[in-house]
DNA sequence: CGGGAGATTGAGCCCCGTCAAAAACAGTGG
DNA sequence: CCACTGTTTTTGACGGGGCTCAATCTCCCG
C-alpha cells in the first residue's frame, strides 16, 4: 500500500549542524524500528503512521508504553542503549535524526523529552487509579485530539494493542466498545475508526 | 526535630551562570513544596528525606507518579505551570534551582529528564502489566536500591503513599506485606523499616 | 467458497477493592 | 510510667470487576 501522508513540519529543519536530519525510512506494518538492547545512533520523528513503543516481561506479558503520530519523535535513551521496542503499527515513516556528539541539540530536544515525560506521568494515572470505562475513554479522547478533535478518526492499532497500552486484555476492551456503542457514545463505522458520538459523556467517564 | 543528613553532592554547583542554586528550604512531613496550577520558578533537588509527587482525580483518587530522595531532581515541567502536587513525605530538604530563561542549564538537566522518563516508563510496565505482590516486590527493590542495596532500609512513607503509588489499596499493601514476611522473604523491624531476607525471592517475584 | 487472523460474546472464577473491626503505634498529659 | 486518645496498620468477610477459557462471529484475501 502506497503511504501518500503528507510530511509534518520537522522541527529541526532548522538546526544547524546540531541534529543531522536523514531520508525517512518506511517500515511496512509490524516491522520492527529498533529493539531492546540496540545501540542508539539518534532519536525518531514520524513523518506518517503510528508506531508503538514497548517492554516485555519475561513470561510475555506485553506494555505499550506510548503511541507515536505523525510529527511526533520518540527514541529518547539516557545511555546509549534502547531499553524498548519500537515498532511500526501500520505502515510508517519515520525520519531518523543523528545526534552526532553528546548534548547535540539538547536545547530543541529538551521540550520534546519533557512532553513525553508529561504524557508518561498522565498514562501512569490512568492505570494506577482508573477502571476499564475510564482508561478506554481516556484513550479515545486523547487519540481523537491527536487526529485535529474530528468526532471521527482512525484507530491504526488493533485491539491487543489497545489492551497491551490500557493494561487490560482484549476481551474486555471489546466488551467497553460494545458497551459504549451500546449506550450511544460511540459508533463504530469498521473496526479501525471511531465516531465519538457524545463527547460529553465520554469525558465524564474518564474524570 | 533535627535534619541531619548529609548533603549529597549537587551537580549544579559547577554550572556558572546558567542554573542559580539557592540556600535548601526546609519542609516538615506533609508540607506541600508546591501545588497544581502554580507557576514554575525553577527546578528542585532534594537534600535530604523523601518528596511524593502526584495528581488527583476529581473524585480524590490519588496517583503517586514518583518519590524523590536524596540527590534526586524534580519539579521539570512544560507550560511554566505545575500540573502536580509535590510534598515531603518526611522532613525534607530542598534546593530550588532558578532557572533563569528558557534553555537554561538544559545540557545538564537533559539527562535527569531522560532519567525521569525512564523511571516513569518502567513504572508503567508496573501498573499495567503487574500484580499486587510483584508490584510491592518491584517497590522493594527499588527502595533498596536507592538507598545503596543494602538488606535493611526506611520506608520514609506511609502505607497510603505507597498504595497510591503502586496502584493499590492500603490494605491490598499491608496483605502483601504480611504474606512476604510470613514467607520468610523480608522482615519488618519496625513499620518504617524493612529487611529484605531473600533477595532472590524478590526478584522472582517481579519478572 | 474456504481458510485464517482478529474481534466479539458468553460463562465461570479469582484477585483485589470495599466495608468493618481489631490491633499496633504515636502523641499528650498526668 | 501509665492512662487516654486519635491515627495508622493489620486482619477478616464479602462482593464485584476484570481475567481466563472457550465458542462464535466478522472481515479479509486467496
Amino acid at each position: 500500500m502506497a503511504a501518500s501522508g503528507k510530511l509534518h513540519p520537522n522541527p529541526f529543519s532548522g538546526l544547524g549542524p546540531d541534529g543531522t536530519a536523514q531520508p525517512a525510512c518506511f517500515y511496512p506494518a509490524g516491522a520492527e524500528i529498533y529493539g531492546q538492547g540496540e545501540k542508539v545512533d539518534g532519536i525518531y520523528q514520524v513523518e506518517f503512521g503510528c508506531v508503538r513503543v514497548y517492554r516485555l516481561l519475561s513470561d510475555g506479558r506485553r506494555q505499550i508504553s506510548a503511541f507515536h503520530m505523525g510529527g511526533e519523535v520518540f527514541g529518547f535513551e539516557v545511555d546509549g542503549t534502547h531499553h524498548f521496542f519500537a515498532e511500526a503499527v501500520s505502515a510508517t515513516g519515520v525520519r531518523v535524526i543523528k545526534l552526532t556528539a553528546v548534548g547535540d541539540a539538547s536545547q530543541a530536544i529538551l521540550p520534546l523529552v519533557l512532553q513525553g515525560l508529561v504524557r508518561a506521568q498522565e498514562h501512569l494515572l490512568v492505570l494506577g487509579r482508573q477502571n476499564a470505562v475510564e482508561r478506554v475513554a481516556a484513550f479515545l479522547m486523547d487519540m481523537a485530539e491527536r487526529q485535529g478533535g474530528l468526532e471521527v478518526f482512525d484507530l491504526p492499532m488493533s485491539r491487543s494493542d489497545i489492551a497491551d497500552y490500557l493494561g487490560l486484555t482484549i476481551e474486555t476492551v471489546s466488551r467497553v466498545f460494545s458497551k459504549l456503542k451500546q449506550k450511544g457514545v460511540i459508533r463504530l463505522p469498521s473496526l479501525r475508526s471511531v465516531e465519538i458520538k457524545k463527547w460529553q459523556a465520554l469525558q465524564g467517564m474518564s474524570e
